[in-house]
RNA sequence: AGGCCCAUAGUGAAACGGCUAUCACCAAGGUCUCCAAAACCUUUAUUUGAGGUUCGAAUCCUCAUGGGCCUG
């Protein structure tokens, strides 16, 4: 065994959903690629109502105040592939977090084994932006110049860019290469939708998780977990700050919340159009369901 | 019927008669390899319409149109 299936695509398309008929129908096991179900107590936000008695790996694997990286997903994903694998059985990986599905797709980028320097973070976290470009300019001029007005002016991505090139020079973090072994039989299936259909379904999922009690979710978490915990920097949770600080009220936060998911569900489908490699299925299409299985059945059966 | 007030981007607002009409949100498009549900970039109005005053008008005047308030 030497497949794997991807399931990807903004939220709210059905990927879970898919994603467990396909494990059924091909003796197949779930691996999710979700940068937030990964967080203990966020259920509802994160909407892990998956099926009872279904097991998706890689779910709750820590506390909402603890912090976790690509990096790491990288390392525990690829094993339970390949403990999936040993079992003869297709693991199907199936999130919408485009960066982590990349780690698993393109596994041999040079720069993951570089780990955050939180004494350096602590300090060029007080600069401006313009200080932090200048740094960068100083240490990378070539590279600097070569970076796109988005990239030149994030000073997230300048940081990590000026950590990486500290590390390059230390003798003590010799580059090595890790990655997996190649040979590995990829079908990528992204799932797309004009956003006229999904915005409304966005709308009505941010409703039904207020009904089931998403709010006293908020309440529990903030009684255990500072507001500046990394799991409660999160869609459906991070919209309420303001609600329970008295200082929004409780239509504005939910009306921030629509926003922020009608966003980032944009911000998905850029990231994946432009990925290679990838069938892209419309679910708005009629014929969207057997097209799919087609697909899936043909890679399965022919590689 | 009479009197008063308002009209700026999809929405809400800003702009002593003077730089290229500003900002927030929305929307659309985009960036990305250890924070990614994060962080960041770009685009979108000649100011309701028609005249007038002025070197110069969103800003002042007249009329029209649309909306609001008060009196009867």
């Amino acid at each position: 065994m030497n497949k794997i299936l991807i399931i990807s695509g903004p939220t709210a398309t059905g990927k879970t959903d898919l994603a467990v008929k396909l494990a059924k129908l091909y003796n197949g096991e779930l691996i999710s690629a979700d940068s937030r179900q990964i967080y203990q107590g966020l259920d509802i936000g994160t909407g892990k109502d998956h099926p009872k008695n279904f097991k998706i790996n890689l779910i709750d694997l820590i506390n909402p105040d603890e912090s976790f990286s690509v990096a790491q997903y990288q390392k525990l994903a690829l094993q339970k592939i390949a403990e999936i694998h040993s079992k003869n059985k297709l693991p199907i990986i199936v999130g919408g977090t485009g960066q982590y599905i990349d780690a698993i797709v393109n596994p041999n980028k040079s720069t993951y084994f570089i780990r955050p320097n939180n004494f350096l973070r602590f300090f060029l976290n007080k600069l401006s932006t313009p200080a932090l470009q200048k740094i960068y300019r100083f240490l990378d001029k070539k590279t600097f110049d070569s970076l796109n007005n988005s990239e030149a002016h994030n000073p997230h991505r300048l940081i990590r860019k000026i950590e990486i090139k500290l590390s390059n020079k230390n003798i003590f973090f010799p580059l090595h290469q890790g990655g997996i072994k190649g040979g590995l039989n990829i079908l990528h299936i992204s799932l797309t939708a004009p956003t006229s259909f999904l915005y409304p379904r966005i709308d009505a999922r941010v409703q039904k998780r207020l009904d089931i009690g998403l709010l006293g979710e908020v309440k529990n978490l903030i009684k255990k977990y500072s507001w500046s915990s990394p799991g409660l920097n999160t869609l459906a949770y991070k919209e309420f700050k303001n609600y329970f600080n008295k200082k929004n009220s409780l239509n504005n936060a939910v009306k921030k919340w629509r926003f922020d998911e009608h966003a980032y569900s944009r911000r998905q489908l850029t990231w994946f159009k432009k990925r290679e490699n990838v069938h892209f299925i419309d679910i708005t299409e009629i014929n969207f369901l057997s097209k799919t299985l087609d697909l899936v059945k043909k890679w399965y059966n022919l590689s």
